[in-house]
RNA sequence: GGUCGGGUGGCCGAGUGGUUAGGCAGAGGUCUGCAAAACCUUGUACGGCGGUUCGAAUCCGUUCCCGACCUCCA
């Protein structure tokens, strides 16, 4: 059987085996946000996709060394030649705190969010104001390597000799830097500082309304945006590394500047393999603020929101995050969200059915035993193949029917071994709680709940005698109250069961 | 305008040159005191137009639409 892991590797556009530079262990970057708002939800499906991706290694027994950055200086609103502003500086001014309060502010609201969506804090969190002194140091060897010049004491990276003379440039993104010149010869007339429109800023002088700043050879002032990563990647994951993961929207120019300076500083490329996760839309467009199609993770908690008909709890919305590719673009409507969320509970009610079998007296494998266990290792090959979820979670659903058929009786527990069943108990919940991190929402109180399990199991009592006695209309108020507060009452074969929601 | 990625059944979403994705919704049935849950069965599909092929939704061309990034304009 095939153990290997493919992974579609965006630098050269197809699937690639997946080996380590040093068998069992992983390096892996992954962009994170910049904190001078709150986390958008695409942001969300990124950091859930690239979770699910750490969970997985780790779960083939790789162990994974997973940074993850906070960016809280040098992404400008613009370029940084013309008038723009840092996003963080800008936001402190109008809102008259400190950059590090805006920072620490929004990092906090980011750690909740990802802590609600139940993914895995990064091995290594660094912030870019952390890194200054690396930062200049990886400027001062861009410099030296002759890749970067200074102007009014801001230093630019040279795209265009870099370009010549590295066969390294738009190679992730397909840009042609001859095209891209083509495209801007026009700007050179500009009162610019950069020699050429595709040069970018590596370090870039305060204006006096700027606040952060810091000393450097060459002025005042704070590093450029692309930057940090290179050198934080570099620093805690060394020049070479395996994964490099981001938003897609990250590919031109961040990802493509990263490599360069990466090369230009170090003359070696950083990632093996660089991974993109694809946009969320809603209601198949972009999400956009300036024309209302957008919603925030919390209306989607609270359902207060024109775009949804109820509240969506977050194992739900990062179910449905689940059941598309994280390549694809994935189409958050109303409709494809109840779909999920249903989707969400069978497998999780499965799950429970399944932990609660026990193997038949005289068990022995039969050919249901053998679907069952082909349905598992195929589960495991969906992952194996650039971790589709999707397809994993289709060869799960197809075992759920087995599930429920085995506890109802429709299906014979007599074919199925004990070591299979102990199998499939093992593999559904690797899947769901440690592969895909779901976590159980229905379970009331989450471990106190004894008081409460004594009570349904009083509450079904008497209901099992009111029926026994024909007595419906105590029965049916039983079931209609508990209803209403939430609670639904399943009757099977072997008697009743409650969950929530 | 440039580069790249998409357009799949009522909705979401996989995938493949000839054979079932899966989920949700819908229909029928079993079970039930009636329901719910569960189980069984079930329909409609691959944007348009050409081409390659014995055969294409899957490959090629073209066109329309959508998205990302870049650029231009505002």
């Amino acid at each position: 059987m095939n153990n290997k892991l493919y992974i579609h590797n965006s630098l050269s556009r197809q699937k690639e085996e997946f080996k380590p530079l040093e068998d069992g262990y992983v390096g892996m970057y992954v962009c994170g946000p910049t904190v001078y708002s709150d986390v958008h939800l695409g942001n969300c499906r990124t950091f859930v996709s690239f979770d699910i991706i750490y969970r997985y290694l780790m779960f083939l027994g790789n162990k994974v060394r997973y940074v993850r950055n906070i960016t809280d200086v040098g992404h400008l609103e613009g370029d940084a030649d013309s008038d723009a502003e840092d996003k963080i500086s800008k936001k402190a001014r109008l809102e008259r705190l400190e950059p590090m309060e805006v920072v620490q502010h929004y990092s906090n609201g980011f750690h909740d969010m990802m802590r609600i969506f139940n993914t895995l804090p990064p091995s290594i969190e660094p912030r870019a104001t952390g890194h200054i002194i690396e930062q200049i140091e990886m400027v001062q060897s861009i410099i030296d390597n002759g890749y970067g010049y200074e102007k009014n004491g801001s230093v630019y990276f040279n795209t265009a000799k870099f370009a010549q003379e590295n066969d390294e440039y738009g190679k992730l993104s397909g840009r042609v830097i001859d095209d891209l010149l083509a495209e801007s010869r026009d700007n050179l007339k500009n009162q610019s500082e950069k020699e050429h429109p595709a040069d970018f800023a590596i370090w870039i002088k305060a204006d006096p309304r700027h606040l952060m700043r810091w000393n450097s050879p060459w002025s005042v002032g704070f590093p450029g945006w692309h930057l940090e990563c290179s050198a934080m990647s570099t620093k805690y994951l060394g020049q070479k590394f395996d994964i490099h993961g981001g938003g897609n929207d990250l590919k031109f120019p961040h990802h493509e500047n990263e490599i360069a300076q990466n090369v230009g500083a170090c003359g070696c490329s950083p990632a093996q393999y660089w991974l993109h996760a694809n946009m969320l839309l809603m209601n198949g467009r972009k999400m956009s603020k300036s024309d209302g199609n957008t919603i925030t993770p919390n209306q989607l908690f609270t359902g207060d929101s024109p775009h949804i008909s109820k509240a969506y709890s977050p194992m739900a919305i990062r179910f449905f995050m689940l059941q598309a590719h994280y390549r694809s673009t994935l189409d958050l409507t109303d409709d494809a969200l109840l779909g999920a969320e249903k989707a969400y509970r069978r497998l999780m009610e499965a799950n429970k059915v399944l932990q609660g079998l026990a193997a038949a007296k005289g068990a022995q494998a039969g050919e249901l035993d053998q679907e069952i266990d082909q349905l598992i290792d195929q589960a495991f090959a969906e992952m194996r193949d650039d971790f589709n979820t999707p397809k994993t979670l289709a060869r799960l659903f197809e075992l759920v029917p087995k599930i429920n058929g085995i506890k109802a009786g429709h299906l014979d527990a007599k074919e199925l071994s004990a070591e299979t069943l102990e199998k499939l108990k093992k593999a559904f919940s690797d899947f769901i709680y440690v592969i895909f991190g779901l976590k159980d929402e229905m379970d009331a109180g989450d471990g106190d709940n004894s008081a409460m399990d004594g009570l349904m199991q009083l509450i079904i009592e008497m209901r099992a005698d009111a029926r026994a006695n024909k007595d419906w209309g105590t029965s049916d108020k039983i079931r209609d109250v508990l209803k209403e507060l939430d609670i639904q009452l399943k009757d099977g074969k072997d008697g009743t069961s409650w969950t929530i929601g």
